[in-house]
RNA sequence: GCGGGUAUAGCUCAGUUGGCAGAGCGUCAGAUUGUGGCUCUGAAUGUCGCGGGUUCGAGCCCCGCUACUCGCCCCA
């Protein structure tokens, strides 16, 4: 019989990494608490409709790459921006207070060809605040998700920045781009000359170095930004600074998602391979209104648990040990094996971290299994034992044994410690 | 959707001009008849990814397929 496997792109996360997973979470969500961002889950899959309208039909994601079954109408979430604002919007969230600061940790599903740093169903962290469009909230949302990369000690990064305007401001914009790329319309790639109909504005994120040359001297979008743009992003890089957070503007980065507004940043990371970003985010001040809501405006980032996972790896990053096993218990003997049954139960009442031999080994097997557990006692039930209503107790690290009764032991679990 | 690479034991990988299928790690057992780690000795485990072709003979050469993987596009 053929065995089966997993789907391409997936990940069978076994304990070694479970476990690394579970620290990075456990240390994530305790910065968001710091933060005062309260958690928030969404379904694994919502209404096609609402990715559509939310992140946009001509973006790459939505049009290619969306997991959609029952005849289109459901769509696993590939981002959590648009699930959270529905959730905000559907639940009322906005009448408890003037603004909502949520985050999540949840999997994602694209469907793209898998490679370093990209799966199919892959997960995300990441928060969003609701309902400002205070330059503080934006200066908080990336020194927050700066903070948490910092805090595990990672070298190499960049933090990028730009600020790409309301639609207002770009559609200006977007018309003078179209007149002078067009000029060099036979140098462009195919890919461009699409998007220069399409979606012009993504041709500035090129990495053809010919392109590059061209755009070197093409229009600048942020000349053609207003005024208060101009300053909310100006206070937003002087707050940085403030904080001490280090970054670069890059005009270029743009995102490709079409409900970003004004600010936009990213981290970028030297120790991934082509999928070099490992965080990404920016202001949305219309996307609520787009799915209905009142109009709020918000801003938000994501980021990637497995990227971040690759940059810990080559980083050698130590994760804490797990606890061990307090005791082991070594039963010899079809009598002992239901004596050890209480004994490991009452222990475990007793909150003490134990387990014992299922599979009637020699001692010796059973003592190798203790010591691969690292566990600090092994209690040795056997005949001789039972004969005398002992328990032999040996101390692993010190290769001592003492006795000690079986009715104190049931009595006093704790005794063991003393 | 488009390119490149790889596929041999549970894992990491050797395998020469085509000539008996290998190592390290891990597992198990023994040295120690009821005592772990360290050491020593021994053992088990293979559809050499699948299908075809060439050949006296294929893990090795040729063709096709599949899977995995890296990259393009895009993104976390």
């Amino acid at each position: 019989m053929k065995i089966l496997k997993k789907p391409a792109g997936t990940l069978d996360i076994l304990p070694v990494d479970a476990i690394k997973r579970k620290f990075l979470e456990d240390r994530i969500r305790k910065i968001f608490d710091l933060y005062n961002y309260a958690e928030v889950r969404t379904p694994s899959f919502e209404k096609t409709e609402l990715f559509r309208r939310g992140i946009g039909d001509e973006t790459d994601i939505v049009s290619k790459e969306m997991y959609s079954f029952k005849n289109d109408e459901f769509t696993l979430k590939p981002e959590m921006t648009a699930p959270v604002i529905r959730a905000y919007i559907e639940n009322s969230l906005f009448n408890r207070s003037g603004i909502q600061k949520l985050y999540y940790i949840a999997n994602m599903y694209r469907h793209e060809r898998p490679q370093s740093g990209r799966y199919r169903e892959f997960t995300q962290f990441g928060a969003e605040a609701i309902g400002s469009n205070d330059y503080s909230i934006d200066i908080e949302m990336i020194a927050l998700s700066v903070k948490i990369i910092e805090s595990l000690n990672i070298k190499n990064l960049s933090t990028k920045i730009n600020t790409i305007g309301s639609p207002d401001e770009r559609s200006r914009y977007l018309s003078e781009l179209k007149n002078y790329l067009s000029k060099y319309i036979n140098d462009l790639s195919e890919i461009s000359k699409t998007r220069l109909e399409k979606n012009p504005l993504r041709i500035l994120d090129t990495k053809i170095p010919a392109e590059i040359e061209i755009l070197e001297s093409a229009p600048l979008l942020y000349d053609f930004l207003n005024k208060q743009t101009k300053e909310h992003f100006s206070n937003v890089l002087s707050g940085l600074d403030g904080l001490d957070i280090k970054y670069s503007t890059d005009y270029r980065l743009v995102r490709g998602f079409d409900y970003y507004t004004s600010t936009t940043f990213e981290v970028i990371s030297d120790d991934l391979g082509a999928q070099n970003a490992i965080l990404g985010g920016g202001r949305y001040d219309n996307l609520v209104e787009q799915l209905g809501g009142k109009p709020a405006p918000a801003i938000g980032f994501a980021c990637g648990l497995e990227r971040l996972m690759i940059i810990l790896e080559k980083n050698d990053f130590k994760y804490p040990d797990e606890e061990n096993i307090k005791v082991y218990i070594s039963p010899i003997g079809d009598k002992a094996v239901k004596e050890s049954l209480k004994l490991l139960f009452r222990l475990r009442e007793a909150g003490i971290k134990c387990d014992m031999d299922f599979l009637s080994r020699s001692l010796k097997a059973q003592l190798k299994e203790a010591n691969k557990f690292g566990a600090e006692y092994v209690l040795i039930i056997g005949p001789e034992e039972l004969e005398r209503d002992i328990i032999k107790v040996k101390k692993m690290d010190e290769s001592t044994e003492s006795e000690i009764k079986l009715n104190d032991l049931t009595n006093k679990p704790n005794l063991l410690f003393q």
